[in-house]
RNA sequence: GUGAUAGUAGCUCAAUUGGUUAGAGCACUUGGUUGUGGUCCAAGAGGCCGUGGGUUCAAUUCCCAUCUAUCACCCCA
């Protein structure tokens, strides 16, 4: 039956078509043109009476209840951290004037030239959906007159994020961040701190991670290594791998980050920055070190992290995922390669899961000034909640689980159901948390739900119980049942509960 | 923006070398128990085989395009 039903269907739609495009062609030369025009000022276009299927834009993401447990861990224990080293909670629109992006994070890094969701409101300004935190934070700073506060100034926020890139494992057009920043002091004292804090972040949260250390120097040192280190690679151009030609143009500190192996040579040989610094800069980043060594912070220190916004200065950071199964996953394939045996095992090594950075961060001490406000060093660092999230998976991290009601009311009939709705509130204000199913009818179903909760007690109330004034507190652990009067339930469940 | 792989039920996955009715487990609903959970048994519901086009008597299967995801680039959290 079905195929001969789809014959004739799909027969109809070729004719269909056939005719809704003859018919657009005639129609075509005058009205078309019209709308065209118009659609620029009307760019929602609803074609109504068409089949649509409502779908989540890409890179974007729905995050269900049951992952939002996780989201609430994670957001408890950061903001608990953050609020114990001094940081204050700020919020800062998700709108901002295109203008402050291509001032601050740079025309010629990828996020301000590809990735970002801009367009013209209808007043005609210029706006973007914020691609990073750190300008908006400066810009209230500024604004808000907060450099009048006692120095440094120690905010933290989180939210949503939009760029406009591929999406991967890990990487999402709409992300989320955990963002701090301490604006109004240059100390290395301030540098450790906050890569103190990310060390205890991933401790408390139970993942494991390394955190890599680099100093970028200040714009008076820096351009003349870049052009010191781009006069070595013109030398070497023949040897460097397609990519690092083309960044030798682009962006040729992007080359000590290459991890093509004949480019890994040449870099070991390479200039490195951490030589070249002004000695300023230079004792800054020796302090900083000296402060992580005395608070225990396990670093490696990485001459060729390099951080691609353009305000970085001075100290920058990165924290890595750590995971301890993936090396043993790569000796097995060493034990198998030489047995010759086993592909799933290599399967699964070739993919250990994405490698990103969970976080990072750096100096931004120009950066204010930049935006017209009082010259005031400052120091901030980012973490991608979504990564985190991943890698709390990845590393089977244990969430508490948090304690629901341990409580379920259910309910037979229609007397007891409406006595039920009244009951639940009752309880309520009284303090004590129940849940139910008045949506439901059968107490079987009930029983099920209330078993799956892992609630302790269950009221049962029926058409029996509406009368008499009574009600049934059943034990799940024990079974055991007794009938209450309705006027004694708050007591006797804190009696049991307690 | 470039290249590669994949897409079957809410989830995890089968099957079909192109052919009548696309399966399993988990989850969900109902019944066994007319007012009682965990175990068990039975039944049910749930699929335009990602979307659109092409080849064919016939496409979930072959070809093309597209969308989405994942991986490697690029870059970043």
């Amino acid at each position: 039956m079905p195929k001969k039903v789809k014959k004739p269907k799909k027969l109809k739609k070729k004719k269909d078509k056939l005719i809704k495009k003859k018919l657009i062609v005639k129609k075509k030369s005058k009205k078309v043109i019209k709308k065209q025009i118009k659609s620029k000022h009307k760019p929602v276009k609803v074609k109504m009476g068409g089949k649509y299927t409502p779908q989540v834009l890409r890179g974007m993401k729905d995050i269900l209840p049951e992952e939002v447990k996780t989201w609430d861990y994670l957001l408890k224990k950061t903001t608990d951290l953050a609020e114990a080293y001094g940081f204050k909670k700020i919020m800062v629109p998700v709108l901002e004037e295109q203008m402050l992006f291509i001032k601050s994070t740079g025309l010629t890094s990828d996020i301000v030239e590809k990735q970002m969701y801009q367009f013209t409101d209808r007043s005609g300004t210029k706006v973007v959906m914020r691609p990073e935190f750190t300008p908006s934070i400066v810009r209230a700073y500024i604004e808000q007159g907060m450099f009048n506060l006692s120095q440094p100034v120690k905010l933290f926020c989180f939210g949503p994020l939009f760029r406009y890139e591929r999406p991967q494992a890990g990487r999402y057009r709409q992300l989320h961040q955990f963002n701090l920043e301490i604006l109004g002091s240059e100390k290395a004292s301030i540098d450790a701190q906050i890569i103190l804090f990310s060390q205890a972040l991933f401790n408390t949260l139970g993942i494991q991670t390394a955190i890599q250390v680099n100093s970028l120097g200040c714009p008076e040192c820096r351009k003349p290594y870049r052009s010191k280190l781009v006069s070595y690679f013109r030398l070497k151009q023949k040897w460097l791998c397609p990519d690092c030609q083309r960044r030798l143009k682009s962006n040729p500190l992007r080359i000590l980050d290459c991890q093509n192996s004949g480019c890994k040579d040449l870099i070991s040989q390479a200039p490195q920055l951490v030589d070249d610094l002004c000695p300023e800069c230079q004792s800054h980043f020796v302090k900083v070190l000296e402060y992580l060594d005395e608070a225990n912070v396990i670093y490696k220190l990485n001459p060729y992290l390099v951080r691609g916004l353009d305000y970085y200065t001075r100290t920058v950071f990165e924290i890595w995922p750590e995971r301890p199964e993936v090396k043993e996953q790569k000796q097995k394939k060493e034990e198998n390669e030489q047995e010759g045996e086993d592909k799933k095992e290599k399967e699964i090594i070739v993919a250990p899961g994405p490698q990103s950075a969970l976080g990072g961060g750096g100096r931004y001490d120009t950066l204010v000034e930049s935006l017209g406000g009082r010259p005031s060093p400052a120091i901030g660092v980012a973490y991608g909640l979504e990564r985190i999230i991943q890698e709390i998976k990845i590393q089977k991290v244990k969430i508490p689980k948090t304690r629901g009601p341990q409580i379920f009311l259910a309910q037979i009939g229609e007397a007891a159901c409406r006595r039920a709705l009244k009951l639940f509130e009752d309880l309520r204000q009284q303090g004590i948390k129940v849940v139910e199913n008045l949506g439901r009818d059968s107490l079987k179903a009930q029983m099920e739900m209330a078993n799956k909760l892992g609630v302790k007690l269950t009221l049962i109330l029926g058409q029996q119980e509406v009368l008499d004034k009574t009600i049934i507190i059943r034990d799940m652990h024990t079974g055991n049942q007794e009938v209450v009067d309705q006027g004694k339930i708050a007591k006797e469940l804190k009696k049991r509960l307690a």
